[in-house]
DNA sequence: TAGATTGTTAATCGATTAACAATC
DNA sequence: TAGATTGTTAATCGATTAACAATC
């Protein structure tokens, strides 16, 4: 059986920054919150928000909205962000540190529990509460601390050999911020987390706005 | 006038990717490179391949594929990558600090010159060689060093006030690495480079690996 | 009730893929 | 030459948008 078809991936890119909304509206009380409103609010079509918000198996109320409580419930269990997944940082540089600090994730059920490095003055430090051990210990550290989950921010050259390491290791998820195409068996999850194809359309906008900027 | 209509996003962010392979074709001498090749390495179609570089005006040899020099050249034209811009980190944080040294931005066209940040302890910093200025400081720095984008990494409870304090100093262009759909005016262009979209997809898919493991 | 909003079904739009002649 | 590859034109696919009945 082949793996089923995911729901539209442009609708779950988006689903992220609903749930900023609607935990907004949750912090500020508000008990319901309409399709029309949150596309005002992101500069998106009331449709397309509608359709994205289906998704989740969320029903709203003709006239009144969605629940915020169940809608922020209704995404968070879309995304699985409602389920702790143990990961680990491969590669403890700048970008590795910054992510071991990012609060943020726990929000989303990301616990970072690991890192590692090849660096021996790195190794038995803690980053942000968070241990680095040798690259070495990843299948040992991997089966007792339950780890699903290898953020890969090592540096290109040594992208796809440590994904291998990763992978030997029995992790099957990577999210990878290397701007390398991993070779992986076809059972890894891999998801490209790519800086330069933001910035390459940035850079296009730029060009266009300064070609012909408008009124 | 309207804002001329852009080539195809998905093409655009594709770009960057077929860069790196042709970058290290370029560093083991090849001369030419096929979009055959190219496709089986990041395993896309050839016809996507040979769609997306035809957008720079590169054109091929059939039979022998492109010429690698000629393509490094065209792919960093079309995204203005071979003329520098200069840019500032606003908000000295973790990631503003991965940020300041990232050394693949260089190759890109983007140099950082500036940091920014509220925080007393950091001003008068450096991080990576790059000094940390008062917010207060931005429209001054900005004019003393012909600074055109902002890299928005202050945390997500400041990303509305400060991008406007980004805008009121003349910059019309934001990298913005938080999860705020900012207000600005229809001049300014703000790219969102939000992790947690990524994010989200990869979580789908596990949850969907899960249900149903392939073979 | 009147009217704003949801959710469904249909239409449009744009991106991807297919087919194939041209070519070196 | 034979055959792999390019580039163009057409077909398909999927995502976005439109239209509208249902509803609270």
């Amino acid at each position: 059986m082949k793996t089923s078809k995911l729901t539209s991936l442009p609708s779950i890119r988006r689903l992220p920054s609903y749930l900023v909304l609607v935990q907004q509206a949750l912090d500020e009380g508000m008990e319901y919150i309409s399709g029309t409103v949150i596309a005002q609010e992101l500069e998106l079509e009331p449709i397309q928000v509608r359709k994205d918000l289906a998704l989740t198996g969320i029903v709203g109320k003709p006239r009144i909205g969605y629940s915020v409580k169940d809608l922020y419930i209704a995404i968070n269990r879309f995304l699985h962000w409602d389920t702790e997944k143990k990961a680990s940082i491969v590669g403890a540089g700048h970008l590795g540190q910054a992510l071991m600090g990012n609060k943020e994730f726990l929000k989303h059920g990301l616990r970072i529990c690991a890192g590692f490095d090849v660096e021996p003055s790195k190794i038995g430090k803690k980053f942000h509460g968070i241990d680095i051990y040798p690259l070495d210990a990843l299948p040992q550290v991997k089966r007792e601390l339950g780890i699903e989950i290898a953020i890969l921010t090592v540096p290109s050259t040594a992208a796809q050999e440590v994904a291998e390491q990763i992978v030997r290791a029995g992790i099957t998820a990577i999210w990878n911020f290397t701007n390398v195409k991993l070779k992986v068996p076809s059972q890894v999850i891999v998801q490209q987390e790519d800086l330069s194809s933001g910035y390459a359309v940035l850079t296009v906008k730029i060009g266009a706005f300064r070609a012909s900027p408008p009124g």
